[in-house]
DNA sequence: GTTTCAAGCTAAAACGTTTTAAGGAGTTTT
DNA sequence: AAAACTCCTTAAAACGTTTTAGCTTGAAAC
């Protein structure tokens, strides 16, 4: 029923490869013979079908986000802004992004990640595939694919061993000019609401956190160290906890925004002048902390960057070149009232909250 | 190079198409021979070529999710949670998703859209489109895909014709539930920050408000009509004309969220207690105004429940079934201390904000 | 009047599968 | 012993392209 090759070739009197030979502009045909054929594509609405073409050329021009998420979790919240640059950038490359997600089990089982991997990369589907992961990657799960000469980069998590090639965040850099940031500020009694030991970027930012105090000599208090579970919730339940321990200190880092919200929701409902008598620095960056009262300041993870630079990775991969790693730095997302007084780089001031 | 299926029947001593019906678990094949082919299979580490696979079958199990945004969007910000669960639902129907984002320009000209479209109904990659846009869709522009029988949802927008199917948001039927909302609570001096008159969610919205009015025997104020455009800046700026009216209102129905956050923060700047003295209403649902002091109630587009039933409705179409036009209702999210005088139907208190 | 050459076109193979009709080898029925 | 049936297997066509080597044809060169 669709119209093909041949019926375009048949119209015009000439052979299917001629058509081809026109349509793509090779070989040598007379202006006579290509006119004829244009007119027959034309009257008869034909498109070539792409799939017969992706066989014979062996190539598809689409690459494959591939992202294992907790079922519970949803992909948008943290990372729309990242498949947003990635589907940008790819396709500012000329190829396509397919995405799929999947979860920590298939079928009731737990998922074989890397059987999964290497069907994708062996179905000849991608020409390249792009690995989100919210808990770590490990080297035999890729392994495959590394033999298999398949292009593909992971983002978001860090995987060493040979031809692998990543791009991540510095959440230990990014939160280590947060608490510097603090430090300068002249801030001594500094607390610190971690997020879940299991995960990998808390621990970064908890030793961050450690690291700053220590190399500025100032003590590390036990009691000013609470664990949440990166939820609103455990902020608000972290920082009833704080605000028992004397002295109060004088500063709050979060690991995340989240829960810096929650934490700020207590100290305001306890009448404490946030910012004056207690900062509150959250992590992430995400929209909602430009519009609380007063805004909190935060360490805005380049999820855009993130994108991009995945894209670039895999898009020289697939064309032959090198793989690369890549570790994306933070920049301190600050406020009115807030004066910079890190080492001047990085921070940067945007519009945003003017509460108060 | 890729092992192919008649490597794996040379190994197995068979014929390429014993192994495509042992793979396939078609035809009768005796128990011994499925034996051999499985272990050909999996010394060479065969897995078939699903590009050919698809050729031959003249399916892909793919869909399109072609977005026509403006450049300077982010298909991200609003679309995330719509993503997010058309995703989903495509999975669970067997099928992928395949993501294109289209501006309104292509080579600098003004994108044919018509022609975009139709390259993608014949290009035979996809079983079907779905078709969101930030602009209204015209008829002529989806003709074409009407005319092939190609399946197609669109999104977000309506467009009337036959053998189209869409699923929109009633913004008419929300902007009016908050709306009398504020009625039942008492108010009678209602401002409303509109949108750009250009855009149609704008408008019905607008609409909305004038009928509610209207049907509550409420005169309309031209004073009490501003006009943003959607951004938060816009809302500062209306809000900061509103409070030059008098008598100042009570209450103020903004289009969106964001120029009510603008319109909240000029009141707090300006000593107004929020909700007490003017109350603040939004529209949307996005995350923030659930951590402003204090949080603004708003109308709650269902951005999942829209990608759940895009994908039910495309999918059955693809299966043979008939289409379908859907317009979702909206819920008020509300918070504490806002009681309930509606219908009682739909509004729903979710957790969240508590400040104050 | 051959030979050479270029221009224009095409036949056929290739890409890697699936599917179908038919073939061969036993076994059972008549 | 022929006929009928079952099982198992396969040859070959089909899917719709691209590509390459080679074939015509006519003109230019000798």
């Amino acid at each position: 029923m669709p119209v093909t090759i041949k019926d375009v070739a048949r119209l015009a009197g000439v052979s299917p490869a001629t058509v081809s030979l026109v349509l793509s502009n090779k070989g040598q045909v007379s202006e006579d013979t290509k006119r004829r054929v244009l007119e027959a594509v034309q009257k008869l609405g034909y498109r070539p079908n792409v799939l017969a073409q992706n066989l014979v050329k062996g190539r598809t021009n689409t690459v494959l986000l591939c992202a294992f998420i907790r079922e519970d979790r949803k992909l948008s919240t943290f990372y729309g802004e990242l498949i947003n640059s990635l589907l940008t950038a790819i396709s500012l490359s000329g190829y396509y992004l397919q995405m799929v997600v999947k979860g920590e089990f298939f079928n009731g089982h737990p998922l074989d990640k890397r059987e999964a991997l290497l069907e994708i990369a062996k179905n000849r589907l991608f020409e390249g595939l792009v690995l989100l992961s919210h808990w770590p990657v490990q080297y035999a799960e890729v392994s495959d694919l590394v033999r298999e000469k398949f292009p593909f980069v992971v983002v978001n998590q860090r995987v060493e061993g040979e031809g692998i090639s990543y791009v991540d965040i510095d959440h230990y850099g990014g939160a280590k000019k947060a608490v510097e940031y603090l430090v300068h500020q002249g801030h001594v009694r500094i607390a610190h609401i971690r997020g879940p030991r299991e995960h990998r970027h808390a621990e970064e930012r908890y030793r961050a956190y450690l690291d700053a105090l220590v190399e500025h000599g100032i003590p590390v208090r036990r009691e000013y160290i609470l664990e949440g579970d990166f939820r609103r919730l455990s902020g608000r339940r972290a920082m009833e906890e704080l605000l028992a321990v004397r002295p109060l200190p004088t500063a709050v880092f979060c690991a995340n925004d989240k829960m810096a919200i929650g934490a700020l929701q207590v100290a305001k409902e306890r009448g404490i002048r946030v910012h004056e008598d207690l900062t509150i620095f959250g992590f992430d960056g995400i929209e909602a902390v430009k519009y609380t009262d007063p805004p909190i300041p935060t360490v805005e993870q380049p999820l855009g960057e993130l994108g991009k630079m995945a894209a670039e990775i895999l898009v020289k991969q697939i064309q032959g070149g090198e793989g690369k790693r890549v570790i994306l730095g933070c920049n301190l997302l600050l406020w009115d009232g807030f004066l910079v007084k890190g080492d001047g780089k990085g921070e940067k001031t945007q519009e945003g909250g003017r509460l108060r």
